[in-house]
DNA sequence: CATTTTTCAATCAAAAACAATCAAAAATAA
DNA sequence: TTATTTTTGATTGTTTTTGATTGAAAAATG
């Protein structure tokens, strides 16, 4: 059987029956219990289901927690995609910076069990933060009334007392001579920080960034690795030697 | 049986029995006594049911007070009112600290026309701030998920770096030797620090907090001015030389 | 009130389920 | 075809769950 004729099967037989067990699937597979142990763990990474001691569960079997940010993974959006695969990159233990923005927000399901601490910037960060129970920092600063996020003087003051293993950011246009840019020049200037203050840096954006430029330069193209969801091969030629570039998998 | 499939059953068997002993529930779920009271562990400790002896019962949520309703809204315009009479002494242009709570959240109407600069460790000030269009900083540090307020030592290092012409306070006791209460340590040390950095402090608070003795030292009665709804004749005598008690006047 | 019975938490060893590893088999690429 | 990668299933030692047993605590009984 297929791998993902075996997935379809489980996920099948889960929304019937709510739990099963290892043996079950065995039985309905016709597959060994180490296949059925791998399948799980990738469901499970997916946010398909959820695996149980001795088998694995639905995921919200019924009322309780259906999430600010999580809409049934199964088919997932571009965004949640670039999402999904740069929270692989995080190892357990890890303090990340995490930036505001729509494509860093929906990371933060994928944080649930990487016992991570995050600082970020984002005031619209903090309700999925802590439903997935994450250990938060706010940095300080002004309150960007439009994105609701903390930007100035006094945020970059506070930002510089961190320090991280991986920064993961948005941008708006990424740009063979521009480098990386974003309209906001305040915002920019906490970006810049934060990918100073870190180990690693990952700048997350679709491949409709690419050739594209704003108003101000976040940092140069070899200072970050960019995660992406498709590269046509013109880009992937242009911009091979200056940066590393990550698409999307599976 | 895997243990979420169990604990299903268990609370579906209790959502129509009201209680259930031990042994009924080892029948329905054919597993060992043991394994029945770790699972009544666990279900308790996750607020699910209550353990009685001999069993567990679900946990009435019905509530019979109506009268909690009532007084919530008595102490909504308490609250309301001792707000407004704080939020006169602001004077234009003034730099002030807003405390996490609620009365200090209602002072916020008040504030849209006196160009005031707000600082606050309050993540749910904000909505309330921006919709007044107030200029608001907020300060960084530890997200406490249970109050969405900013503490720890992040926090105080962040508040460190401000000044206030005013500071308002929310606090939880006000009692002749123990001075300002609050029963959380960190957020304690976050109003004790804000006071120490302003020319004026304020502690708002309705009259049955006189008397009242929590956990966490705040600061000494003579460092900040008492605003409150009403006094009666007892307390006036006693605090009278002791600190500044202001009370609302309509 | 003392005694008996029931229920309880704590402990422990057996059983079940687990992650990790590795070599064989299958699929894919060269 | 052959070489290389991927997938699979068996095996390993480890962890988790389980049910039996214990003496202590709580209720029931006389």
């Amino acid at each position: 059987m297929l791998t993902p004729e075996r997935h379809r099967k489980i996920i099948e037989v889960l929304g019937e029956k709510q739990v099963v067990t290892i043996q079950e699937l065995v039985d309905a597979t016709v597959s060994s219990e180490s296949t059925i142990r791998r399948d799980l763990s990738q469901l499970q990474k997916e946010k398909k289901l959820k695996r149980v001691h001795g088998g694995a569960s639905l995921l919200h079997q019924k009322s309780e927690e259906l999430s600010v940010v999580e809409k049934s993974a199964r088919n997932a959006s571009e965004k949640e995609q670039i999402a999904q695969f740069a929270s692989d990159f995080i190892d357990k233990g890890d303090c990340i910076y995490l930036d505001a923005g729509t494509t860093t927000l929906k990371m933060i399901p994928f944080l649930q069990d990487k016992e991570v601490t995050v600082v970020t910037n984002a005031i619209s960060h903090l309700d999925a933060l802590n439903e997935y129970e994450i250990k938060t920092y706010l940095i300080g600063g002004l309150v960007k009334s439009k994105t609701k996020a903390l930007v100035g003087s006094a945020a970059l003051k506070s930002l510089n007392s961190y320090r991280f293993d991986k920064v993961f950011l948005g941008i708006n246009g990424i740009h063979l001579h521009a480098g990386f840019t974003t309209p906001d020049p305040e915002e920019a200037a906490v970006k810049q920080l934060a990918i100073s203050l870190s180990q690693k840096a990952f700048v997350l954006a679709d491949h409709t960034k690419f050739n594209e430029a704003s108003f101000s330069k976040v940092a140069e193209l070899n200072e970050a690795i960019i995660i992406t969801n498709e590269v046509d091969e013109e880009v992937a030629y242009d911009y091979q030697d200056k940066t590393d570039i990550r698409v999307v998998t599976s």
